[in-house]
DNA sequence: CACTCGTGGGG
DNA sequence: TCCCCAAGAGT
């Protein structure tokens, strides 16, 4: 039942994009009769999966000059992948990313199908909607953050998030066109991220203004209303940075599951409500350090104890050797363990 | 449905 | 300082 009103909308929006679309990276500009590589569609997709444009960028450009294309990452390295994601989060991400491509690679191409894209690794309703519509001209509805919140304001719903998703799906699904679902779906996410923005929408310049319910009602800028997240708990950590004679480090390659899955850290205690006791990886003389790493993640506040020593050439355990060391290929936390450990051993190894 | 899972920027 | 937010997916 997609009426005439809902045809305008779809068209003013696409009419706005052909004359503000964004420049990214990843886009082919609307109107250019270019066809967009699904690889490059699939690998931004997913670096852009609750992250900003701001900070994939060079991410995106890191990636596709090392692996151009699905055949060349599904060969690539699982540590070289890890190390090359280190820093942008959500490393679950990365770990999906090299199982999708390996599939992807031995079954010759991306599915062209928003059902055949979620059966990936990685891929869910939003991403699979996206790719579909992009790369391969579906008309599928995508739904992320920047729709749930014009169509909330377009149709001024006051049900909270995330209970009105499903809502929110459907008057999302009523206005996409039968014709450039893709550049319609970019339109949507555009607006959404520079003039319908989460606070100070820009409702005077917008394309939707008069067909905006809670323009109207003068109720844009509350929504869409959310319920309010828990607060942060402190955790308690330890963590030991080593480093032999011979300048290599003392590191671990953490589980291929959970917090920083893959990636490579400073071996220590668990996480927990409580100060950690200790749990050095090899017998040395371990020196406390007194400041500590302070790093926030999605769901607690991290506070991280560190020691310091310097270990026997014959020590067990995973080394880096120095020349191999680059604090990128860690995650934040990490690294920000590593910037607070330096000193000492830069210090101990002056004359 | 509720929880886990990173990081950096903005108000 | 603290909270919110960002082109969500997996369990």
């Amino acid at each position: 039942m997609r009426d005439s009103a809902d045809t305008g909308i779809s068209s003013r929006l696409l009419d706005w994009y052909d004359r503000h679309a964004r420049d990214l990276p990843w886009r082919i500009p609307p109107r250019s009769g270019a066809q967009p590589d699904p690889y490059r569609i699939w690998l931004s997709e997913v670096m852009l999966q609750q992250t900003t444009v701001a900070a994939v960028k060079d991410y995106f450009h890191r990636f596709t000059t090392r692996w151009p294309d699905v055949q060349a990452l599904a060969a690539a390295d699982d540590g070289d992948v890890m190390a090359a994601w280190a820093g942008l989060g959500y490393y679950a991400r990365a770990r999906n990313l090299l199982k999708c491509a390996r599939v992807v690679a031995g079954q010759g191409g991306f599915p062209d199908t928003r059902a055949g894209l979620q059966e990936l690794p990685g891929i869910g309703p939003y991403t699979s909607a996206a790719i579909a519509a992009i790369a391969f001209d579906r008309v599928e509805t995508v739904v992320d953050g920047n729709v749930e919140r014009v169509m909330a304001r377009l149709f001024d719903e006051h049900t909270p998030l995330p209970a009105a998703k499903p809502v929110l799906t459907a008057l999302a699904a009523g206005l996409t066109p039968a014709h450039r679902p893709g550049d319609y779906a970019q339109a949507v996410m555009d607006l959404g991220a520079t003039i319908c923005t989460p606070r100070n929408p820009a409702c005077g310049i917008c394309p939707l203004m008069k067909d905006c319910s809670a323009r109207a009602a003068g109720t844009a800028a509350m929504l869409p209303l959310k319920t309010r997240k828990a607060a942060k708990p402190v955790r308690l950590g330890l963590a030991y940075v080593g480093r032999r004679v011979d300048g290599a480090w003392l590191m671990e390659r953490r589980p291929g599951h959970g917090l920083l899955g893959g990636m490579l850290g400073w071996p220590g205690s668990a996480w927990g409500d409580t100060p950690p006791t200790d749990a050095a990886p090899v017998p040395a003389d371990w020196s406390p350090v007194t400041a500590e790493v302070r790093h926030t993640f999605t769901h607690f506040h991290l506070r991280l104890s560190l020691r310091v020593a310097h270990l026997p050439i014959d020590a067990p355990g995973l080394f880096v050797a120095a020349q191999d060391f680059t604090p990128t290929a860690l995650p934040t936390v990490m690294r920000k363990a590593h910037a607070l450990a330096l000193p000492y051993f830069t210090q101990t190894e002056a004359p």
